[in-house]
DNA sequence: GTAGGTCTTCGAGCGCACTCGAAGCCAGGG
DNA sequence: CCCTGGCTTCGAGTGCGCTCGAAGACCTAC
């Protein structure tokens, strides 16, 4: 119990690709690589970002993107004015984590991964650890989400009968 | 996931959903273990419970039905002595606020969604609307949920490769 | 009669994830 | 030269959904 749908907005650059490959009746087509490699960037990108074009790509607001940064979930290289400037690497951190927040992960997981990460590559084994059992969660939550949608639809279908709650 | 919806009570539609979402995958987290006995009714209940009973069935702990009586969300009879006796059709209420609480309907919402049963059956355009609103929501939530997840296969799959972030 | 457990009310506190606002710096245009 | 507008920092505020604790009533067992 404690799932939000209200910051649905992050979503919705990343989902573009994906909006495109879906089927009509809104069930999404199981993922592959290529189609994840598809969202993962425009082409035409210039070599550094701004944090306001960092925003409108991936729907993070500029205070969030800061709030990110001041935790510790996210380091961001400065230019001369001390304007924060994202290159491809820092977009994608950007749009990984926003995958990860979207799919549940706590901030303080996120922090985690990325914090192992940093530590370099002898934290693998921990990183793929907390992957698997982050998407093991997210399975659990799928399956809770699709039984509740089932419960509404009951009611939905229900409509014109008596319903007594 | 969706088909013949029998003229039964919700109770035993739930059952089935679980089972039915039960097989899909093995795991299940100790949140999970709280959905199942939310779902899984026994069919030899006395005809009123006690506050500790209902959570116990349902889950959501009595700390959690006190508040959720105090916001208006739930009504509930008292016995002689003042305590909270819920009958089946409150027990059903719980289960069903349970469900929409679990599907991510903000509370707000289910509050709404209460007072309109309440006010009564004139209401019912208004109820459709709220669920199948909702329902838009939740197919977009469980949307979101798969595309994060295939993003979280896709690197846990890329593990032993190179992974930038 | 008293100890223990379960219930009651009420209000306050907490954790999470933002979200906002104030005050100030700095580059470019008119 | 100054104005505008976007950036910076920092701290404080917001909203949601619980979660807890204190103080007291009441039933049951011993």
């Amino acid at each position: 119990m404690t799932t939000t749908l209200e910051h649905h907005h992050p979503a919705s650059r990343l989902r573009t690709v994906l909006e495109s490959a879906a089927a009509e009746d809104g069930t999404l087509p199981p993922l592959d690589g290529e189609l994840v490699r598809a969202m993962a960037l425009p082409d035409d990108l210039p070599e550094t970002l701004g944090i306001a074009e960092v925003a409108d790509l991936t729907g993070i607001t500029a205070h969030t993107l800061r709030y990110y940064e001041r935790i510790g979930l996210l380091a961001v290289a400065r230019d001369a004015a001390g304007r924060r400037t994202y290159d491809r690497a820092a977009l994608g951190r950007v749009m990984f984590i926003t995958w990860l927040r979207l799919s549940g992960m706590p901030i303080a997981s996120v922090t985690r991964y990325i914090e192992l990460v940093q530590a370099g590559p002898h934290t693998s084994d921990e990183r793929l650890a907390l992957l698997l059992a982050h998407r093991a969660a997210v399975v659990s939550h799928l399956r809770d989400l699709q039984a509740a949608l089932a419960v509404v639809d009951y009611k939905i279908a229900a409509y014109g009968g008596t319903c007594g709650s």
